[in-house]
DNA sequence: GTAGCACCTATAGCACTGTTATATGAACCA
DNA sequence: TGGTTCATATAACAGTGCTATAGGTGCTAC
């Protein structure tokens, strides 16, 4: 047997691997930094990954079976259109959690690197998606959907992690995410908003408008301010000038 | 002046990389390379652009004013929502015909690179977006709608780039183009579009308003009136609840 | 002219990268 | 004991991005 007080090599070396693969901020980390920092040789890199690209594989296998682990997790409400939102929810925080790993797993496509990593995840959801069929809710196939909201997913996930962390608007994942859902499985209420044939003018416009706020009034605006607004809101009415 | 016959090694190294980089299936390309094919020696690379990234950016630049160019030349059909089609198709067949330029652009995102390409992108479907409005046809802000439909359209097309051409199925597109589109206007072909969580036509109006003032100012409100009128419009069309 | 001056390009080399041929040590089985 | 196999180390290779230095080139000023 082996050593238990200390990890093995391989694992040593996968671990720096990882830790310096997610501090240094994108930039390539080279062999020797990770040797280095496994406390190991070039050569024991090579017989157990064949490569760096092994060792990077083998980096982001591990994240990626982390990734599958969450999914796995989640349970399974019994609302299938529900459970569609905590996929999507815990994909985008899980490339929020691991960015870089993030890139190279969905961002980084060698076209013949990613199938088995990206398909798997197709494949899961699609798992996902099938039970929300057999609820009679989807109205495509769980393969097209699938794909449609894997691909919306990873679109809104990677430009999360590209805006800086403080000016994050999580508004965006949760617009786009309804709106894939909404065009893939029918959401048992319907509402249909019948609006004015639309014309560009600012008197049309104002008028729909005001109309509009006849039947509904916004919380966000005072009743006093609410006043003045409808006030002149009918002005702006009253005559044409665009 | 210089000699017309051949172009200057300035324009030659842009063209080389440009080729190299297209060609080589995403493995990187080397300096050497590149200057060996332009006829040239390593220092003029580096005095030209500084670097070799200098060099990468120049080319990506590049391919990238192409691309507005393309979004530019689609002409304004005067159906605001056919013209979002348009464009999201256009970027889609962008990245096709151009994958690897496009993985650079819009994949491989370095935090601190990418604002000067993604956001010109993003701003110049705003401004398309904003014409939607114009129109009445947007229920959220042009803003908002242009970071959703983008990060959809990136994700979109950087699935279909990755798998093989032969298997694209880009119906793919389509079908996340409708989705996004129709979560983020209204079709005023008398279509019954289910709007996300019942949102009010208030919204809708309000926004059409916003965006029809923004092009002429009534005179029937002075202009400190006018200022605080569109500020409260603004948060009337602020969606308030998720 | 020719001296000066920017600009552009080339020679030769550095430090570093990924990678490997070879050799050494350790563990197991005979 | 000796042999076989696995795991690690020494030392070096070719190729990489990059640059210190120097040599042209064309231009303007005298």
């Amino acid at each position: 047997m082996k050593k238990v007080g200390e990890p093995a090599p391989k694992a040593r070396l996968l671990k720096a691997a990882a830790a310096l693969l997610a501090e240094s901020n994108g930039e390539p980390v080279s062999t020797r930094q990770i040797t280095q920092a496994a406390r190991v040789t070039a050569p024991t890199l090579y017989h157990h990954f064949g490569d760096k690209e092994g060792l990077f594989d083998a980096v982001v296998a591990e994240g990626f079976s982390e990734y599958l682990d969450a999914e796995r997790g989640l349970p399974a409400s019994g609302q299938p259109i529900e459970d569609l939102r905590n996929h999507w929810d815990n994909h985008v925080q899980f490339g929020l959690d691991h960015p870089h790993l993030y890139l190279v797993m969905f961002g980084n496509i060698r076209p013949e690197r990613r199938p088995s990593m990206v398909a798997s995840a197709e494949a899961f959801l699609e798992e996902v998606l099938a039970r929300a069929a057999a609820a009679a809710r989807l109205v495509v196939s769980p393969r097209e959907a699938a794909r449609s909201m894997l691909a919306a997913n990873i679109g809104v996930t990677l430009m999360l992690i590209a805006e800086p962390a403080a000016k994050r608007n999580l508004e965006l994942s949760a617009m786009t995410r309804e709106a894939v859902i909404s065009a893939v499985a029918t959401d048992s209420e319907g509402d249909p908003t019948t609006q004015t044939e639309g014309t560009p003018s600012v008197v049309v416009a104002a008028i729909a408008l005001n109309a509009a706020l006849q039947s509904s009034h916004p919380d966000q605006l005072s009743s006093s301010e609410l006043k003045l607004f409808l006030e002149w809101l009918q002005r702006i009415s009253s005559r044409s000038g665009s």
